[in-house]
RNA sequence: GGCCCCGUAGCUCAGGGGAUAGAGCGACCGCCUCCUAAGCGGUAGGUCACAGGUUCGAAUCCUGUCGGGGCCGCCA
């Protein structure tokens, strides 16, 4: 008697391992309805898992250990008549209790083997998940300052932030890739300064960036676009006259350039948002008027911050936000000496206005040295959404360049400035991305040119673009040899054939994937994404090598149409994988090595 | 002084309550008349920084210590 629907599986995306967990706890409760086990059991942290080590089996569950004590009875025990009634189900070929009460589950060849088929129907929509359906989530990343181009530590914000995007919508969630231009605070009217000079420039007359104005030469096409617009109309006038003027300007331009860093990083948002906007509309007033009613915004002081105090410490009264009422260490300052506003409060502004556009869920990926600026974000947050929006903040550790094995300090001043296009026009998008994700966000990440640049096999996505080139390269073979290979023909493949204990590793490899997209979207690590493909890569390289001794594991039998298209399957199955997986890091799969 | 991150093999790093802790590089030994050797198999290499605690069970959670990095009103 076959289940016309096994528990947990929506259509071709399937996911095993839930589906046994699924079984697991049905099993569970039916012993609780015999009343083997005490009703009213937290199952919460049954899991199924692959065990670590593979002689254990192909999955393992902790459900006996887990349940011993609230049931008040033996974890063995459990175990046992847990394992009878699993073996029932058609999938499971042996239970076997282990160790201290751990449950060891085989499954049929035919479960593994209906896996490749999933895949290949589903496609690259295998691993889909519905995790996060209906919930709207921003991913707020990148945000450079306006002021010239995005140099290496943007670069991985960049791509960590679009690879996070991507990793939560392939489980489910509505994503919202946005972008905050700090377009309103000091900064930009030093870009203004800079570019002024620049347009003295290119009208012949000598410069002076002086300290403190940024002296970079990717000003210099500015004042000839400013020369270009204004001829020579803003020379020798009061800096009122143009300041606005030329900041609008260089601003504009400077995002222009910013958006063609990203372009060739592969990263595309769907919002820009701008601070100055925000500003200008009397939203920072809303916000602050809005937090005051809530008795959140007071006058008052500080006290000066332990151990080094700044030079020109002095107490004295200010604005300050109550951000110690949702989490923070102490209060903060929302206005400066002057009477305008810090930073800070267009941030708030900007912040609520995420939230009152329906977001479920805020992501704020910001560099390393924002760190004290976390809770105070998540304060705002709190406040402005009455708990309702959680605001997760991702800390992008630093980048350590190296050149020549040698630490490489970059400087503005001396020219050695290390900019995203200098990285991506020598290395390219795919490996700058593959090499920036293949860590997580809160470990620092040594970035060595050489290596980078060397394209050697020291680089991962090498290894894991190879795999999936070997696999086009079967195709194309098995074409040659006049064996269909496309993939509705290999959708209908004999997959029973698939019967080597290496073609069924391989398969439960596959089988992983649905399960680890959502532990990478769960933890929001697509690290995990990168070293997953690795290991498949590894898996297929693995069997590919076996095939030398034993031609019976090549993909194409000579001969033998209905096995090939088995083998090739299996190998297409992975390949999709690969590409899905790699598609969420944004890193081409290749067709060839060339 | 306070806050955040990190400390796992010689090096670079995964694993973050579960069984005998893994991978790459480097070292050593093997594998191309055979679908791409940019690959594969094997050997050697560990006090999971340290000390307490929680737990049936800790590299993993908690507290503290040490070491490295980042940050701490009037920059953004």
């Amino acid at each position: 008697m076959a289940l016309a629907c096994p528990a947990g599986t929506k259509g071709p995306i399937m996911n095993l391992f839930s589906d046994i967990r699924a079984l697991v706890i049905d099993s569970l409760a039916a012993m609780q309805a015999e009343g083997a086990l005490p009703a009213g059991l937290d199952m919460t942290n049954v899991a199924v898992e692959p065990p670590r080590d593979a002689a254990h089996g192909d999955m393992a569950t902790n459900a006996a250990m887990v349940l011993a004590k609230p049931a008040g009875q033996n974890p063995r025990a459990i175990a046992e008549a847990l394992a009878a009634k699993l073996a029932a189900d058609p999938r499971i070929v042996t239970a076997e209790v282990a160790g201290p009460g751990f449950l060891n589950l085989r499954l049929t060849p035919a479960a593994w083997q209906g896996v490749v088929a999933a895949a290949l129907a589903a496609g690259r929509d295998f691993g889909r998940s519905a995790m996060g359906r209906g919930v709207k989530v921003n991913v707020e990343f990148v945000s450079a300052n306006p002021t010239g181009p995005m140099h290496v530590g943007h670069t991985r914000g960049a791509v960590f932030g679009d690879a996070l995007a991507a990793l939560l919508d392939f489980a489910g969630h509505e994503v919202t890739r946005e972008y905050y231009i700090n377009d309103a605070g000091a900064q930009v009217d030093v870009l203004a300064r800079s570019a002024y000079e620049r347009y003295r420039e290119a009208n012949g007359l000598s410069p002076e960036i002086r300290e403190g104005l940024y002296p970079g030469d990717y000003l210099i096409p500015v004042g000839e676009a400013l020369k270009a617009k204004y001829g020579t109309s803003l020379l020798d006038r009061h800096e009122g006259d143009w300041l606005a003027e030329v900041r609008e300007f260089a601003t504009a331009e400077m995002m222009a350039m910013i958006r063609a860093d990203l372009a060739l990083l592969g990263v595309k948002m769907d919002v820009f948002s701008s601070e100055r906007a925000i500003t200008a509309s009397g939203r920072v007033e809303e916000a602050i008027a809005t937090l005051r009613g809530m008795d959140l915004i007071y006058e008052g002081m500080l006290e000066a911050p332990k151990g080094k105090l700044p030079d020109d410490w002095e107490e004295r009264e200010q604005t300050l936000f109550r951000s110690t009422a949702h989490g923070d260490d102490v209060d903060r300052p929302v206005k400066k000496s002057d009477g305008s506003w810090t930073y800070f409060a267009p941030d708030i502004a900007y912040h609520w206005d995420k939230v009152k556009r329906g977001y479920d869920q805020l992501i704020d990926i910001l560099g390393a040295d924002h760190g004290g600026y976390v809770k105070r974000l998540k304060a705002v947050v709190s406040a402005l959404s009455a708990g309702r929006v959680p605001l997760e903040v991702k800390l992008i550790q630093m980048v350590k360049l190296y050149k020549n094995g040698e630490p490489f300090k970059m400087s503005k001043r001396a020219g050695t400035f290390v900019t995203l296009r200098d990285v991506v026009e020598q290395a390219g998008a795919d490996v700058t991305r593959f090499v920036m994700l293949t860590r997580k966000n809160d470990a620092a990440l040594d970035f060595d040119f050489d290596k980078v640049l060397e394209q050697s096999k020291d680089n991962p996505v090498f290894y894991v673009q190879y795999a999936h080139a070997r696999v086009c390269s079967v195709i194309r073979k098995a074409a040659e040899a006049g064996i269909a290979a496309d993939d509705t023909t290999l959708a209908r493949a004999d997959f029973a054939r698939l019967s080597h204990e290496a073609e069924l590793a391989l398969a439960r490899k596959i089988a992983e994937w649905p399960r680890l997209v959502e532990i990478a979207a769960r933890g929001q690590e697509p690290h995990r994404i990168a070293f997953y493909l690795y290991e498949l890569a590894s898996e297929l390289h693995g069997l590919w090598n076996r095939g030398n001794e034993e031609t019976g594991l090549r993909f194409v039998q000579d001969g033998n149409i209905p096995a090939s298209q088995a083998k090739i399957a299996l190998a297409r199955a992975t390949a999709v994988v690969i590409s899905a997986g790699l598609g969420i890091l944004g890193v081409t799969p290749a067709e060839e090595m060339r």
